[in-house]
DNA sequence: TATGAATGAGTGTTCATTCAT
DNA sequence: CATGAATGAACACTCATTCAT
């Protein structure tokens, strides 16, 4: 199941593929549980060449961490067109959101089960990247509001609160989508759109919400796959 | 800071000191970091009878899990009045479970971030317990739809979706709660329902959500604290 | 080779057999040669009871080289009768040095060879028993001056230089007697007084030195063997 | 402040700067605790290339001794005037050894610490080179005895005893001038011409030795410096 | 000549777990 | 009922050494 055993590698080439190796493992077993042994025999090489690349098991799972993280954010924003309404910007962001994490369930397990679990350093290096996606969030709450032309007459805390909702629903639906055979990062989308955006309430009274046209909620190879 | 040492304590107290001292200590270190010599200590016994009692370090956290799940669900259930309104029962339960995650943040960390992390069959036992959160959940929500005298037409799975963002936005803000300083269990309550029920598009214009009378949104021993 | 394997000993006696063998191991391979696996083997125990009694090969090799030192300042105190004059007691204490070292070798080479290699903190735990030894030859040296009616106008540091040359002396005496077989404690102890006491230039002139009546060199069992 | 990284230098040379960064980093650090990527990194070379010219750190740190001893035994070679009275050479003797030392702290540690620490073939190695010196002063006693003329009634091994006790008290002074700021090589050298020539004995009766008129003490340039 | 890439073997240390009392 | 004494098995980490280029 490893990496087939290749010799002399460049460097670059060699510590991609020992973070590969070590994010699946991590992932799966958890930062403790995962030894530095089962990581360097996945990846296909020795155990010292670990230790010469990436130093120690707690640098090893913050640069986990670190690639883990900004490949989400990067996946995120490049889904999103920030012209675009408040509505179709959440559209769009939930989408690759939702592909993402389906794509890389073990990145996933390390960014909001592991790297939160086990205490600093690496938590503050994930609360990090969650705040800034709850930043993006709160500045799309605060943009419908303008669309709406209302003063947000919310207090700061109370919209801040509301994108902790958000996203949080959204990370409890990405690991519910990855656990539920047949749900689509499209169908997590729209059900956290409605949820979200109608509320409730206004989904019982048979008004759901519908995407804006033009809105790309997912990859479009995804679509016609 | 660990119990006073007393001899010949009946046995089902001694077992709740240990799980006590275990309860802590997992939800603080980890699982993993967790030492049984630790826990022992902090309980004020020797290792031994901590093993005579409770086995092995596997069944002595599945205990604490059982036991942290019981009194959550517990709790919520003590705060609901099942004849009342949907919205009001979830309003109630959403504050007693804001309520008791706050008293109990070294159970809630068993619960919430260790349990899930350590593969089974840890995972399971935790995953049993929010299953039947999430049944609640979804019986509200039908509950709902049947107050409004509509038939629920939304599909099955799709009520399922809702019910994980909403169980999902209330863990993260119960994080958030615990880790904010300033926000109380009936603010997050609020902001939560005010999300849930009336939905972001609501919100922006101009139609929050306000508590029912007679609902109970917090134990009533913390209102007149 | 290793302690005949017996169970259950209590705590003290077990401690002594591991000194014992960390003495021998750390005495004979150097410090970083030896592995604590091999003292653990040699003390007839496990590992991680090394561990739990002595926490660490550093606190271990301390404990060594404390041990070693007491023994050693406590039988030269034990050989010499303060009450004697200066050269009595000089010729009885080199007696008392000469015979301990020959009877501990594991032990003086840690204290001579290994403690004063490693570096901090083990060197200043030996320099510390060093100094004492220094500054008693020191005190036996401005005693002899006193003895023979003369102020002693060596300056300080003068004195200094010569009581640090006489313990250099001794101290390879001890490595020439230990390597060499058929020299015996009391002829060291005899050849060193003769160099120290009379000095190259008075041999020369047929005056050695010549042992007081009543004084005892080395140990009473010594002489008898 | 490793050498500067020039390519192409003559094997030879390559060679010296290794030993230089060798002897530092085991006059430091001890044979086992020097590492050789420590070395190779000093010297500024790589790795391999050390390999080459040097085969194996066992080898390299011979060849650190063997340097080192061939360095000391030849400064004081030069400092003696071999056909001076005995006591003037002695004189002379001590004076380099103690320039040498002083100047060459790391070599002096490889010789008199490191290698003596960690068994065969070290220390056989540095027991030659302690060898000569030990005859060459033995040489000394019989001369001075001859120039007394007097037949050297002093049985050989008693010989022996005492130019052991002259470089014991040798070494220890030289670590003893190095670690006492403000003792110089003269004084030192002084400090044992006292000690060993007249004895305290004679000291305590004011009859110290004094320099032959001639003689050098130290080398010529330190003088003048 | 010179080196970046790579590893086998071993180190100190820890921990869950069990007896004998 | 309760514990001091003891260990098998594993883990993170390091180092001398060697290829392939």
């Amino acid at each position: 199941m490893g990496a087939v055993k290749t010799k002399r590698m460049p460097r670059a080439v060699r510590e991609q593929q020992m973070l590969d190796a070590a994010v699946r493992t991590f992932g799966r077993r958890g930062y403790m549980a995962a030894s530095m042994d089962e990581i360097a025999e996945l990846a296909g090489v020795s155990k010292p060449l670990v230790y010469l690349y990436l130093n120690s098991k707690e640098d090893l799972f913050t640069a986990c961490i670190r690639r883990e993280a900004a490949a989400l954010t990067e996946a995120v924003r490049a889904g999103v067109r920030r012209e675009a309404p408040a509505d179709s910007q959440l559209w769009e962001g939930l989408g690759a959101f939702f592909t993402h994490t389906a794509q890389n369930p073990d990145g996933w397990a390390v960014l909001h089960l592991q790297a939160r679990t086990h205490g600093e350093p690496f938590a503050s290096e994930v609360a990090a990247m969650r705040a800034e996606i709850v930043a993006f969030v709160t500045q799309l709450i605060l943009a419908a509001a303008r669309e709406a032309h209302r003063d947000p007459d919310l207090p700061e805390s109370e919209v801040a609160g509301l994108a902790e909702a958000l996203v949080g629903a959204a990370e409890a639906l990405a690991d519910w989508a990855n656990a539920t055979p047949g749900v689509t990062a499209r169908e997590a989308a729209a059900t956290l759109m409605n949820f979200s955006w109608s509320g409730l309430g206004n989904l019982m009274a048979g008004r759901p919400w519908s995407p804006p046209a033009g809105a790309q909620p997912v990859a479009a190879h995804e679509v016609s796959g």
